[in-house]
DNA sequence: CGACCTTTGTCAACCGGTTGCCAAAAATTG
DNA sequence: CAATTTTTGGCAACCGGTTGACAAAGGTCG
């Protein structure tokens, strides 16, 4: 039942090609030695190192390990070189349809190069948070956080022991993948201009959120640009219900266009609105943020602001990945485009909005 | 903000609560056996095996650990004992929002019990799910598998090496959760019979399916129960596009109410009837499963039966758990309970349905 | 007070790879 | 063909915990 020395048998019957061992456990690199009569310490270097071997010692060394059906220990690696091709990526809140696009991107990209992924959520808080992320740090070779809701300090602190990469945020030093949004915005904002809207109401994020500063200020700049007037408004949260709640205080402030933080705001203003007896897009017009999943099951189907988000997991784990291996000097900001796409939430004023 | 013995110190120093070692390596047992003035495997056994040795000494070599900040290096205590902590989660498709319950109970299961999850998703292929289950099994302790796409054997071959559990299927000799679709079904089903309909079309799954067969056999007993006559409709793809696709094969079927495979089949359903002129529920009842995000952003929104995802997800992390702590016996086959969520897209039926 | 039983702590081997150092073997060169 | 350089492979230490075997110390009892 014990391995070694199986090469020179003629395979001729059926479990000649079945794996020699027997056992549950799995196949050492001193199974492999054994097998082919070399040196621990060369299939070692044969397996990791690439032409530290000559070459029919190293095919020697592959069949019988292939024979043997043998795989690495992870642990085993990870002792002595501290490398464990384990990425860990942290989100908010992994009900939220944002970060979706997040995990499949930073998934694939790690899947690609050989990497797993490690997954865990915050539930929001800044605390979780920290303790999934010191958690987790010990096992992995870096971490990607998605609009991490700690603060700077604390992430700089994380970063000085392991590479980080953070997606949705900006934090001196630390490398980071962010939706450029003001394509996107300019976008939203010209389309509602030219629709003959002149007010436009921004309804906010949870005001810890970097996220809601940066597209408060791109609606800011870009309706200045068109010389639309625009107000900003704040909500209790960002849901759907949220989005419910603040239906009274868009009607009241008199805006004709809604833009809202995210999605789910947008969909909840949207069922307010209908129930209200206000017709979207006739009387207001809303404009969503990130095109989640479900942005287009609503009457009429929710206009958004695309935020590639796939693309800012792909992007991160890839940088990351970057700095793993060893390069010095990365892009200390990655910007994705944003773009507007257009659907039936908003379109041409009709009955004139404000006449007050 | 540190622990340990800060407390009879006067903080006065900002540098008195940084932990004593400088370097950025953590601290291993045998800073703390220095520190504490006894063996190292004196303090492993202090730190794992509880009662092993004396209070004082207990105390001691935990004051040095806090001290230390000391966190153990997972690696080297995998090496020799084989355990991880850590659990595999594998899902066939990381944006279909069936799964996000299933990833947040899992993943906060896991976490109360100190556990770390480690997600992959098949991406709908076999091959790509075992190859993912082989590479984790290597490096956790258990596995779930949610709506595996593999063959029985492959499944019982992967429960021979770790513990497995299976979401929304059942494998002879591996542990499952499922949720108990009659419940729901009966539910629906009465409550369509009662509302005036005499004719219900299952719009079906994929054919691999081992959920779509559930379902249709539940909705065809029910409707015997009900003497409601029912037909079963193949659909291209489980998803929205599906469900548009299928929505003329509805309407020849000359059925007054729909109940579909899943919840992205009727929502692409109601659209494209709604589309057509189709007054939904007016004319047309329609109900889905599962209840995912997005099922009430809809006009009407959707009636469905839900299956309690997070609950199968919390469930198979705890049955997995189970097992790893030794229970020789546990329930093979766990069933959650179903539930009809009640909307407007199913209701009375107002034009006669079917004078043919 | 000595024999015997616990409790507590120490020693050393081990898990399975990695890697610096060195010697043997092979290849190159004069 | 010997001298020198380059490859190649072997030895052994190491990563940081765990654990069985055993000795020392402490406690109980006749």
């Amino acid at each position: 039942m014990s391995e070694s020395r199986t090469q020179d048998l003629s395979d001729s019957s059926a479990e000649a090609r079945k794996p020699v061992r027997s056992g549950k456990s799995s196949a050492t690199i001193y199974d492999i030695a054994k097998l082919a009569g070399v040196n621990p310490s060369t299939v070692s270097r044969a397996l990791s190192k690439p032409g530290r071997v000559s070459a029919k010692t190293q095919k020697l060394i592959e069949d019988a390990a292939a024979q043997l059906e043998y795989r690495v220990n992870p642990f085993a690696r990870a002792l002595p070189t501290g490398r464990t091709n384990t990425l860990a990526l942290i989100v908010a809140d992994i009900t939220n349809p944002t970060f979706f696009g997040i995990i499949r991107g930073a998934e694939s990209t790690a899947t690609a190069r050989d990497y797993t992924l490690m997954l865990a959520e915050s539930a929001e808080s800044a605390d979780t948070e920290l303790t999934a992320a010191r958690r987790m740090l010990t096992t992995v070779d870096g971490l990607i956080l998605a609009s991490p809701r700690m603060d700077d300090a604390r992430i700089r602190e994380l970063a000085r022991e392991k590479p980080v990469v953070v997606i949705n945020r900006q934090v001196d030093g630390v490398p980071s993948v962010v939706p450029d949004v003001n394509k996107g915005i300019g976008e939203a904002v010209r389309n509602l201009a030219a629709n003959g809207h002149r007010k436009v109401a921004y309804v906010a994020g949870p005001p810890q959120s970097w996220m809601t500063t940066r597209r408060w200020e791109g609606v800011k700049a870009a309706c200045e640009w068109s010389h639309l007037e625009c107000v900003q408004l704040p909500s209790s949260k960002p849901t759907v219900d949220g989005g419910r709640q603040v239906a009274r205080d868009v009607v009241a402030s008199g805006a004709t266009a809604v833009m809202t933080y995210n999605d789910l705001l947008a969909i909840g203003l949207m069922q307010e609105l209908q129930a209200a007896g206000v017709q979207v897009p006739d009387r207001i017009s809303i404009v969503g943020f990130d095109d989640i999943f479900g942005a287009d099951f609503t009457t009429p189907a929710l206009t958004t602001i695309r935020s590639p988000m796939t693309a800012c997991g792909t992007e991160a784990a890839a940088l990351l990945l970057e700095v793993l291996h060893g390069a010095e000097e990365v892009s200390p900001a990655l910007q994705v485009e944003t773009e507007l796409v257009l659907r039936g939430s908003s379109g041409r004023l009709l009955a004139s909005g404000h006449p007050a």
